[in-house]
DNA sequence: CTCACTTGTCTAATTGTCTAGACAACTATT
DNA sequence: AATAGTTGTCTAGACAATTAGACAAGTGAG
């Protein structure tokens, strides 16, 4: 990194690493004593004590004065499995969770030489951009952009705003399935815009899938790129 | 989060959000001036200067003094295919990168309910738990955590050690060939520890794999918990 | 050259983070 | 009741982050 430092206080990086070993079973009910933590890692009692204030208000640990310090039930994170035929609304109802999207924003690009690989188009073919939110009982848990040809989906943008599926979206401009080819993934800290959108923290993690789905000719339909909110999200894949 | 702030400096999420940018392609070749950027996000430019800076450190943008600031050719993240054969060693020896492994801690623990479920014991059972580091072209690439049954498997730690392989490991404890069953994904920040393990930046994040691996006949073999560092590494799933 | 625009550097003041120490308040055990 | 161990709260100072303003220095176009 540059000049000195990170960029990420103290108290945060602590508080990660108790989260990290709740998640990893290391701690499992009380946690060692505020003492005791400052100085397994170097730090005053005081920056210990506002790590475990912002893990208390996300809910994860409970405090009892005297007594200690306590890991309280993790709320699970909703399962999304990935495989070959990958629908967020199926998947939702499944859980019996209500699914919904919304679009937030959609405009032309013109295809660039990745862009037209990916798609199997032309360099310089325009493409709808769409900008899109996907909501589990109210809950956000992932915002998508997706690229479709302008040329072969003409009114994909209005059947989304209509629908809020891109499934059904597809459906209304002819395309009667379509499945996943690849999916890639990575992740990486959440924009300040996406943490707005997605109500969330500030400091959260994205885990962020870029998509090819193709029609039964197996002719690319779209580029998915999404960015799920890796703390209510656990994708699932069940190799076969 | 708790009292106010969320542990991330200014900098630091500026520099995120110009990076998340230029992944999703919104930023391709020069960045807006130092003035627009610390406009559009609310900050002074000094604390714009700041993030610039951590970026340029990176190797990811390149300022020419008077003219602007631009983006390098990003670095290519080491694709790491998942499917139900994932093997780390074939895998970097494909990408002509050189794979080792190297042992960093290995202890016993007793199987809980929720480890006895995945791999299939009764609770109580004795488990070896491998702390291992993976490593390609001498880059730290990912951390993982593996629970063996200590009854079935009692020499996997000494020819872990021995080999750098798990792989290699299961074989001389006789597994011939094992496949993936299940990988559940999800991503959270570094905890202090790996960051230090891994030499990567304490504000880094993680992708994390949960998976279990079965031999021919479908008993699991193993529970492996990895944590990728998302920046070096990006999984990619075929679908069939 | 001149001008507008860009990045580089310096000073100063304000705010937030972290450390240090002290003491109060609560809990469980003896 | 006494004690050891825990969390809660207050003070104060050192240091880092952020803001504000000013000016230097490089670039490119007219």
């Amino acid at each position: 990194m540059s000049p000195e430092g990170d960029g990420v206080t103290r108290w945060r990086r602590v508080a990660d690493d108790i989260r990290s070993n709740i998640g990893d079973g290391i701690i499992s009910d009380a946690l060692p004593s505020e003492l005791e933590l400052a100085a397994r890692y170097g730090v005053n009692r005081h920056t210990v004590r506002r790590a475990i204030a912002a893990l208390t208000a996300d809910g994860l640990l409970r405090v009892e004065r005297g007594r200690g310090t306590f890991v309280n039930s993790k709320p699970q994170r909703i399962v999304y499995p990935i495989g070959s035929r990958t629908r967020f609304s199926e998947n939702m109802l499944k859980q019996s969770l209500e699914p919904s999207g919304r679009l937030i924003k959609s405009d032309f690009v013109l295809s660039d030489l990745v862009m037209a690989t990916l798609l199997g188009c032309r360099v310089g073919t325009r493409l709808h951009r769409l900008d899109s939110l996907s909501v589990a009982d109210g809950i956000p848990l992932s915002r998508s952009t997706s690229y479709f040809s302008a040329e072969r989906f003409p009114g994909i943008i209005d059947a989304y705003a209509e629908t809020g599926s891109i499934t059904e979206a597809l459906r209304r401009e002819g395309v009667v399935d379509y499945r996943r080819r690849e999916t890639r993934l990575t992740a990486e800290r959440i924009s300040a815009k996406d943490a707005e959108l997605m109500s969330c923290a500030a400091d959260a993690v994205v885990l962020i899938s870029k998509a090819i789905d193709v029609d039964l000719e197996g002719q690319p339909v779209q580029f998915i790129r999404t960015k799920f909110l890796a703390d209510r999200v656990e994708l699932v894949m069940l190799q076969n």
